[in-house]
DNA sequence: TCGTTTTTCTAGATCGATTTAGAAGAACGA
DNA sequence: TCGTTCTTCTAAATCGATCTAGAAAAACGA
């Protein structure tokens, strides 16, 4: 049962290890005959065609991109945002005929996950809402793993697929300033808070560069302004909720949250519900993404065509007759019932 | 830059390969300077570290494990339920360092994504919710790779965690029965009646062997009730939502609906809901699997410990303190405010 | 019929590491 | 000082395929 290679197969149909292999991979190279010889040959010697590991050695081909993500695969899953990233990359892997390889990296710990990154299997990755400079982009950039991100990078070289967050960021700001807003609280996601206490961060802390991006854009539309960063750990709904509950019990309530991802904005909206606040009413209330839930609860929100995302960054990857490797998404800012005029104080 | 492998290494710091090899998996085979030494040159050179498929087919583990989809991924990550057993299942991975390798297989096309799983370079595989018989499953069989199924299978010496559908179903049946239900439509997942019309099935037609169990378990406990098969295509929301247009616009409406997972479940929520039917009240509406949105919305469901799953399969999997190879994981229903008396005709 | 092209198949090198068995030298005990 | 044990390192085989270049056989054209 066990060791049966192209070399065992080869030698009970009397041909070389070539033929063999070239049965598998290039039918046209051989007799439809000989092709049926062996391939039945195979079937009955338990051979369950060529090794993966040894394929991809020699071949030089893994047939899996890696996906990166930070924290744990838990939140990654609960994230419609990213769930719609997932199905999009999907589809295009699978036209591809190439599967995903979800790599988890420790956010806590910043070296955490780097050592999956080292040992993968993979032809290329696609970088998800992973902090500029975490090591595992340089261990990418060694192996000479291509790699698309989804923040605009820096590097000239870099590959991306993203959104204007500066320009998405300050069309929400813009709406909000017109309603008078003048004291507003971003909720942001940092794994340092996770678990603990809500923690206030200056911009220089938020560490990811798409949602420093957003705040500079709130902060440029929104010049008479007082903007506060909070946290409450990860990227989900008791972030938001923890966030929220502590803005709102202190004595220096905002008139309006924004949460960077509408998942923020829908914990806060639990917070404010259970302190009988209406949003768009009592407090506004708005977030990113669009993700469906928003529609429901009547969340204002900067829509990003987040699964077109997915297949772009796919396309990128691979295939060849994609030749843009930056690429700009538009969005668009839905306003709905839980942005409202800030109360004349 | 290209090119720079363990020899080349080895060459510059004037060592054999086999102590550089065992400088990156033995560090204890050499002593410290040498090994700082070697580590200095590799980085310098811009080496990565060993070439991963090499590694793989030298020391023949592939470090990851691989996850069985039926239908476009796409449609395994919208489901809560999918989401939970994924990251039950991440959770075991990243303790033993392993990655999830997701390989969707085609449903309609039977024989679609059996490649990948031909090819995949994988130590083990998580089968989630393939009916039994798919193609894929023998190749897993053929190339040895040891397998868990999250249903259980027929063969004895097919290792699986599941729950006891029968029983479950009939928790639920007897529930119903008492409620004076007689008149039962069930939802079920089948990829034949994807996008187009819903279908009725006999339950030969069902496929999925955890559906017909649950099936079975209904019509066991309520003898005297007519159960009716319906499918609207894939497990979505907007299946369960066609399902229920179809059967709720017929002239031979139920009294009972009962969604095989609480996703079809909250579809046919929806399509109550347009026709002004209150649940619990006008009709009884039941799902399966206890996902967060069914508190919401207060669904009466059966629940399961899908995240234990998930865990379950990952030990079974990876971790050789584990001998159990089948394991029944515990059920409760829920009774929430969706089911209730069936009225009087 | 003979040279040419096409089809069909093969030998042998190669991908990049790990592993086994063992050599060389250092340390040690008596 | 000599044999023994440890430590540190290496040579060569090996994992299982794919690839390149080319040989042998068949088909073809004139």
């Amino acid at each position: 049962m066990a060791g049966v290679t192209l070399k065992t197969v080869a030698k009970a149909v009397g041909v070389s290890p070539s033929t063999v292999s070239n049965a598998y991979n290039k039918p046209d190279q051989l007799s439809v005959a000989l092709r049926e010889r062996i391939l039945a040959t195979a079937h009955e010697l338990g051979y369950a065609g060529p090794d993966a590991a040894a394929r991809a050695l020699r071949s030089g081909k893994a047939g899996a991109v890696g996906v990166l993500f930070t924290d744990k695969l838990a939140y990654a899953f609960s994230d419609p945002y990213a769930v719609g990233f997932l199905a999009g990359l999907a589809e295009v892997a699978e036209e591809f005929a190439t599967s995903l390889l979800l790599m988890p990296l420790s956010s806590t710990d910043i070296t955490g996950g780097s050592n999956a990154v080292q040992q993968a299997a993979i032809d290329a990755a696609a970088i998800f809402c992973v902090p500029g400079g975490h090591p595992a982009l340089e261990i990418l950039d060694n192996r000479g793993i291509p790699a698309v991100s989804t923040d605009r990078g820096d590097h000239p070289s870099l590959s991306w697929v993203a959104i204007d967050e500066l320009e998405a960021a300050a069309q929400l700001g813009e709406h909000l300033a017109r309603l008078g807003h003048k004291e507003v609280v971003v909720l942001v996601d940092n794994a340092q808070a996770a678990g603990g206490r809500p923690v206030e961060l200056t911009l220089d802390e938020v560490g990811y560069t798409d949602c420093e991006l957003r705040i500079r854009g709130l902060q440029k539309s929104m010049p008479d302004a007082r903007l506060r960063i909070v946290s409450g750990g990860h990227n989900a709904i008791a972030s938001g909720r923890r966030s929220a509950e502590y803005v709102l019990d202190s004595q220096d309530r905002p008139t309006a949250i924004v949460g960077l991802s509408d998942v923020q904005a829908l914990g806060a909206l639990e917070a404010m519900k259970v302190r009988g606040l209406t949003p768009g009413r009592d407090l506004t209330l708005a977030g990113f993404d669009d993700i469906p839930a928003a529609e429901a609860v009547g969340l204002t929100t900067v829509r990003q065509p987040i699964k077109d995302k997915g297949r772009a960054v796919g396309r990128i990857l691979l295939d060849p007759a994609t030749t843009e490797r930056q690429l700009l998404l538009p969005t668009q800012l839905i306003v709905r019932s839980s942005s409202g005029p800030a109360p004349k104080r």
